[in-house]
RNA sequence: GUGGACGGACCUU
């Protein structure tokens, strides 16, 4: 079993849908018993490649043979039902899965707030932040990331200024993700002080910036009509190793 | 020894 799971890892990152498909099935007819693993790896694949019937499909068929979902498996299906746009179906299963006697962790929280976010429903993914601290799982940077998605189509520049603190304050280091998405709600606020000031705390603490960040950064002060901070970045991008303009 | 979450920039209002 633990080869064919192998195996399928290299499928699902290919994306090759049909053979992973057809991987499961020989399995199924040597008489093998795919576990947790195996299905979530199948159900993973089929969110990746936009088959949400299929993800369905399996994870019914897994019940049917006897095999009990884990807590992975279960994180996994919901964020095929999030990702095909089943907020009722995912949160359904959710509450099937807590009735269970499950407990959710850091990566289901995340990928609840996630689906909130794409949705559009901005006091969800609050709600969900918050029991999910009040149940004491505690977030992580993608989790804030995901958070500031969701302000970032909500327009909560306050908001998004006050978990920023709560997160620098808890220990936790922002990512590439976390600036350019904070910068990005504050760009769109024109919130210049903040932006620019964000930027200090980069060169401040060496925070690492990437490609995609020195073009936010660069539209950013483009937007606010600093022309002499964007000539520096510019500068400084060509002194950079990987950020050539 | 194997499995799950970051729809982050410009082009695009």
């Amino acid at each position: 079993v633990v080869v064919y799971n192998v195996t399928m890892k290299a499928l699902r990152r290919g994306r090759k849908w049909d053979l992973l498909e057809e991987l499961l099935q020989d399995m199924l007819s040597r008489g093998m018993e795919p576990d947790n693993i195996t299905y979530s790896t199948v159900i993973s694949c089929a969110r990746q490649c936009n088959l949400p019937d299929k993800a369905v499909e399996w994870f019914e068929r897994m019940s049917e043979t006897g095999c009990v979902p884990d807590e992975i498996t279960y994180t996994t299906m919901i964020d095929a039902y999030s990702r095909a746009g089943k907020v009722e179906e995912a949160l359904n299963l959710y509450e099937r899965a807590r009735a269970v006697g499950w407990r959710p962790d850091t990566v289901t929280f995340t990928t609840l707030l996630k689906m909130y976010g794409i949705a559009g429903d901005f006091d969800g993914a609050i709600i969900t932040f918050q029991e999910m601290k009040a149940l004491g799982v505690q977030p992580n940077v993608i989790t804030y990331n995901s958070m500031f998605a969701a302000l970032g189509k909500a327009e909560r520049p306050s908001v998004a200024k006050a978990l920023f603190k709560e997160m620098t304050e808890a220990g936790l280091k922002p990512n590439q993700v976390t600036l350019t998405s904070l910068l990005k709600i504050y760009g769109k606020a024109r919130w210049a002080d903040d932006a620019l000031q964000l930027w200090e705390n980069m060169k401040e603490q060496g925070w690492e910036k990437d490609l995609i960040l020195y073009n936010t950064l660069l539209s950013m002060c483009a937007g606010i009509g600093r022309t002499e901070e964007a000539v520096m970045l510019f500068e400084e991008m060509g002194m950079s190793e990987n950020c050539k303009p």
